[in-house]
DNA sequence: AAGCCCAATGTAAGCGCTTGCACAGCGCTG
DNA sequence: CAGCGCTGTGCAAGCGCTTACATTGGGCTT
C-alpha cells in the first residue's frame, strides 16, 4: 500500500529539491518556467496534495477563518454567515464555525479553540465581551473583526449597523402614528449589545417625544416564538393596554403576532406590532411586519473582505464600517386605535 | 514579547517531560493524579493551548469535520448543522462548513478542498453524486456520512428520513379528505434526491389510489418564496383548478399560501396547501401548515456521533439509519371544497 | 579576462507535538 | 531475596513542510 505522496516524492520524481517544489507551489514566479512545468507534471502524476498540518506548522498560516456566532438557527446569522463563507471561499479561505448558543463564557473557550487551531482571523458578533479576550487576541496576533454591530466611538475593526439609531427611527414612525402607550418585547440585553442598543433606541425616541419612561412597558425574554407569545400575553393584560408592541427582532414579532391572534386581537386594528431585521418571515406573516431592513448578505460579504485584508496585513487598517438600514413599513403598524 | 507557550514551557514549569504533558492532555488515565494535577496547573498558569498544526502533523488527525451543504439559508440545514456542530464541539471536533448554493460541480471542488485541509470526515447531503467522488474519498481514506436522506438499498453510511414514504403518507392524508385534483410544487429534482423522492412519494400514493398521473399537476421550481408564488399562480389558472397544492417544502408552501392570499383565495376553503419539513415557519403562517415533521436537530446530533464513530474506526460500521417522520395536521389542509 | 551581481536552486534547520521504546522503582511470587 | 511484571515517566525520533542562507554559474562591466 503506497501512502499519500509527500513533497519528497515529488522532488525525487522531478529531480529537484523539496525547496524548489515548495516554491513552485507557493511562489511560482521564483522558479523558472521549465523547472516549474516539470515539477507540476510530477505533482499531477503523483496526485500530490500538500499536507495541511505540516504546512500550517511551517508557514504559520492556515487560510482558515473562524466565526463564533450565537446560533445558526436565527436566519439573520445564517444569512450573513452564508454570504461570509461564500466570499471567503472565493478568496481561498475556509470557514470554521462555532456557536455559543448565547451561553456566557462559551465564547472565550471557542476563541481559544479556534486560535489553537490556527485560525488566521476571527469573526465575532458584537462588542460586548471581557476585555481580557481582546488582550488575548492581540497578544496572539490574531486579528478579529466585529460584525453585526457598529459603535464608532470604539476603535476596533467592525462592520455592522447602528441598531440604536435604526430602532429610534422606527420608534419615531410609531410615535408619528399617535401611539403613546408602547409595549416592548426585547431580547435579553446582558452580553448582547445589539439587543441593548435597540432598546436604547426606543427609549431615545420616546424621551425625545417628551414621554415618561413609564409609558414604555418593557419585557426582556430569550429569543423564540413561544417566549414572545408569553411576553405578548403579559403585555396585553396591562391597563391601559399598549396600542403597539415593538419587538427586538422579527422572530419575537412573529410570536407577538401569533399571540395576538390567539387572544382574538386583530393587528393592526386592536394593536400594532413591529419587528427588526426584515428576514423572510417578515413578509410571510399576516399581517406583514413593519420592521427595519438590514443588509445581512452585504454585511457578510464585506466582513469577509475586511477580515482578509486585516489578516493579510493590508496597509490601511479597516475601521468601523456602518451599513445602512431602512425602516420598512408594512401592514402590522397602523394608527393608534380610537378610544 | 513572550510568544505562545509550548509543550516545552509547560513541561519545564511542571518539572516533567514533554511526553508526560502530552499524555496528561490526551490520555489522562495513563498519568498518576498527582503529576497530572501539577501539569494541569502549569497549563492553566501559562494559558497553554496546543498548537494545532503540530498536533495534526504528529497525530495525523485534525479533529476537524467538513460539511458541505447547499445553503445555510434554508432553516432545515441551519438547524441540522447547528446541532451537528454542537455535538461535534462537545466531542472535541471542529466544523469546517462549505456551501454549494445548489451549483452543480461545486461539491466536488469543495470535497477536495476539505480533504486537502485534512478533514477527518465529511458530512454530505443526499446520495446523488458522481461515483468518482465516492472513489476519491475511499482512496483518500476519508469517511463520509450521508445525511438528510435514507435509501436502505444503498450500502453507504447514512442518516436521514425516508422522504418518499413520508410524503406518500401525507399524500394519503390529502386523498383521504377527498382531494383528487392535486397540484404539486416541487423543488428542482436534478441532483437533489430528497426533492425527487418527495415527488415520487406523491405519485406512489396517487397511483395506489388508482388515479391517473394526469390528475397530478406538477411544477418544478428552485426553492424560494417568490418562485413558489409564481408556481402557485400558474397552478391556480388550470381548469379544473386543483383543490389542493402539495409543496416540496415549507418555504415553497409559504409562498403558495401568500400567492393564494393575493389572488383572493382562502385556505383551506378554496384550496388546501401542504408543506414538508415543519420548520418554525409552518406554525407561524396563516393558516398554519399541514406538513411533515422532520427531527432535524436529532439528525444533526446523531450524524455527529455516527461520523465520529466512523472516523475513529469504531468496530461496527454504522449503516443507514432512518429517523421517524410525523405527518402533522394543521389548518392549511381541509376537505375538498364542495362543487 | 577578472570580478561582480543576480537569478535559480539546493541545504538543512527547525516548527510543536505524539508515541514507541527504554528504564527505574515498586510490590509480588516462589 | 532474586527475579518478575507492572506502572509511571523520560528520551528522542520523526511527522512534511517552509524558508533563511549557501551555492552555483552565466552574463555584464570595466
Amino acid at each position: 500500500m503506497r501512502s499519500t505522496p509527500t513533497l519528497d516524492d515529488v522532488a525525487r520524481k522531478a529531480g529537484v529539491s523539496t525547496a524548489t517544489v515548495s516554491r513552485c507551489l507557493n511562489k511560482p514566479e521564483r522558479v523558472v518556467k521549465e523547472t516549474r512545468d516539470r515539477v507540476l507534471r510530477a505533482v499531477e502524476a503523483l496526485g500530490y496534495t500538500p499536507n495541511f498540518g505540516a504546512r500550517v506548522m511551517a508557514a504559520k498560516r492556515t487560510f482558515t477563518i473562524g466565526a463564533i456566532i450565537p446560533t445558526m438557527e436565527n436566519a439573520i446569522f445564517a444569512r450573513g454567515i452564508q454570504a461570509f463563507q461564500e466570499e471567503l471561499h472565493r478568496r481561498g479561505y475556509s470557514l470554521l464555525v462555532s456557536s455559543t448558543g448565547y451561553r456566557p463564557g462559551a465564547e472565550e473557550e471557542q476563541v481559544r479553540t479556534l486560535v489553537g487551531r490556527g485560525a488566521d482571523g476571527l469573526l465575532l458578533i458584537g462588542y460586548d465581551r471581557d476585555p481580557a479576550l481582546y488582550e488575548y487576541l492581540d497578544r496572539q496576533g490574531v486579528p478579529a473583526l466585529i460584525a453585526w454591530a457598529h459603535q464608532p466611538q470604539i476603535d476596533r475593526p467592525a462592520i455592522g449597523f447602528d441598531n440604536r439609531a435604526a430602532m429610534a427611527e422606527l420608534a419615531r414612525a410609531v410615535l408619528a402614528r399617535g401611539h403613546r402607550r408602547i409595549g416592548v418585547i426585547s431580547g435579553m440585553v446582558e452580553g448582547n449589545d445589539r439587543a441593548a442598543d435597540r432598546l436604547k433606541g426606543i427609549r431615545d425616541a420616546v424621551q425625545a417625544q417628551g414621554l415618561a419612561p413609564a409609558d414604555l412597558l418593557e419585557i426582556q425574554t430569550p429569543y423564540g416564538i413561544e417566549t414572545a407569545e408569553r411576553a405578548m400575553e403579559t403585555l396585553m393584560q396591562a391597563t391601559p393596554r399598549p396600542t403597539v408592541v415593538m419587538c427586538g427582532n422579527d422572530v419575537l414579532a412573529a410570536g407577538a403576532l401569533r399571540a395576538a391572534r390567539l387572544m382574538g386581537l386583530s393587528v393592526p386594528q386592536d394593536v400594532s406590532v413591529t419587528g427588526f431585521d426584515d428576514i423572510e418571515l417578515a413578509r410571510i406573516v399576516t399581517p406583514a411586519l413593519t420592521t427595519v431592513h438590514l443588509p445581512h448578505r452585504e454585511m457578510g460579504t464585506k466582513a469577509a473582505t475586511a477580515l482578509i485584508a486585516l489578516v493579510e496585513g493590508a496597509p490601511e487598517a479597516p475601521t468601523a464600517v456602518k451599513l445602512d438600514t431602512v425602516v420598512t413599513l408594512r401592514d402590522s403598524l397602523g394608527p393608534v386605535p380610537a378610544g
